[in-house]
DNA sequence: TTTTGACTGTACAAATAAAAAAGTCAGAAA
DNA sequence: TTTCTGACTTTTTTATTTGTACAGTCAAAA
């Protein structure tokens, strides 16, 4: 059992490395199973559907995503710290699986399979639950004033995912956004997280 | 002459109402004619091509909506007040003229023409001199610290448009958002806009 | 228990045909 | 001379078909 698990692991791995070059709805099964020189009905055997191998991808990268942020919340003291760090985090993640459109709602436009957009969700509650520990931290510190830390986490999430799409929706629409834009974003949500958290006092 | 600008005018409005209704790319030229009881080549006597008939009723729109920001702005004292009242303005033009899809990028998806991109990016940057000054009266009334008003300007409004495409993008995607959503719209940028300023003393 | 070659049905994309709408023009009405 | 129209042509959009690539299956072998 263990070494189907592993099994699982390596094909998740294979998986996301077709995923990122080339999205996952441009990426098959076949070449998947090629990829780690195996036969198709073989990846079936560990995964029921393209859709579960799909969320064992997504787990598996917001697995890491939530790790990197709980490292950025140890290292930090304050929130405006904190925050900065986790915009970094976003970005690096952003940037790396950018082809997967995990932000924005359901992945890659179409693969709109039920348990996808749940656990979907689900991440979504998380990073805001990461993001309000933060500010109820803050606010124990006296960092800032007492605010409810999950309405404005959902406030602040929303406004800094909103820069980003809108950038995307500007820029040229090609398959990927530019160095400039990229940078535009990173710099756009750095500065509004000062002058949110600055607000917040 | 002030007759043909009188008739423009006719025709103008009459299209804004197919507009409202059906989008502009579900309204056709005829349709627009029937309605004021003309033939369309009547319409294609005052305007060259569909095209400049969008371009008038676009600037039409945006041309009261400014109009209505420059009363917000002569009668509220504080950035804050004016800056809650162009939210106000802004979420009724936007209710108002929803079908037309004035805010993000291009009107109603398709209609490329190059004028009216580029008529666009001038409303764009009237709005964003519109907020810039409020910055800049609130900087000279010593309300806030001072910054550059046209860069903080545009990430206020980056933000803002930003939580609108995002609770568009995440709600049911039905033709017309929800009065829940269109509220919760209102609410959230009314909110961010009070930390902002804030953030920004 | 794990893996495979050979298969099937479906869903998406390219191609084509049909419909609708944009845009034009010669000439009539005001 | 300016404004308007019915009848027309051209372009764009939509609907329908066809072909193909891919997800998913199965009997059998390792």
């Amino acid at each position: 059992m263990v070494e189907t698990d592993k099994k699982r692991e390596l094909i998740i791995e294979g998986a996301i490395k077709r995923f990122i070059h080339y999205g996952i709805n441009k990426t098959t099964m076949n070449e998947i199973a090629d990829d780690l020189s195996v036969s198709k009905p073989s990846l079936y055997y560990y995964f029921p559907d393209k859709s579960s191998l799909v969320l064992g991808v997504i787990l598996k990268i917001f697995n890491d995503y939530f790790e990197a942020l709980e490292k950025d919340k140890i290292s930090k003291n304050t929130a405006e710290e904190c925050l900065a760090a986790f915009v970094e985090t976003r970005h690096r993640f952003f940037q790396k699986y950018y082809m997967l459109h995990l932000s924005g709602g359901s992945p890659d436009a179409s693969l709109n399979s039920d348990s996808l957009r749940t656990s979907f969700l689900e991440m979504k509650a998380k990073n805001e639950d990461f993001h309000a520990q933060i500010l109820q931290r803050a606010i124990d510190n006296a960092e800032i004033s007492p605010v409810d830390p999950h309405k404005i986490a959902e406030l602040y999430l929303d406004s800094q995912a909103g820069i980003t799409s809108l950038c995307l929706l500007h820029g040229n629409k090609e398959l990927f956004p530019s160095k400039k834009e990229m940078k535009s974003i990173l710099e756009k949500q750095h500065q509004l997280s000062k002058i949110f958290i600055k607000g917040l006092k």
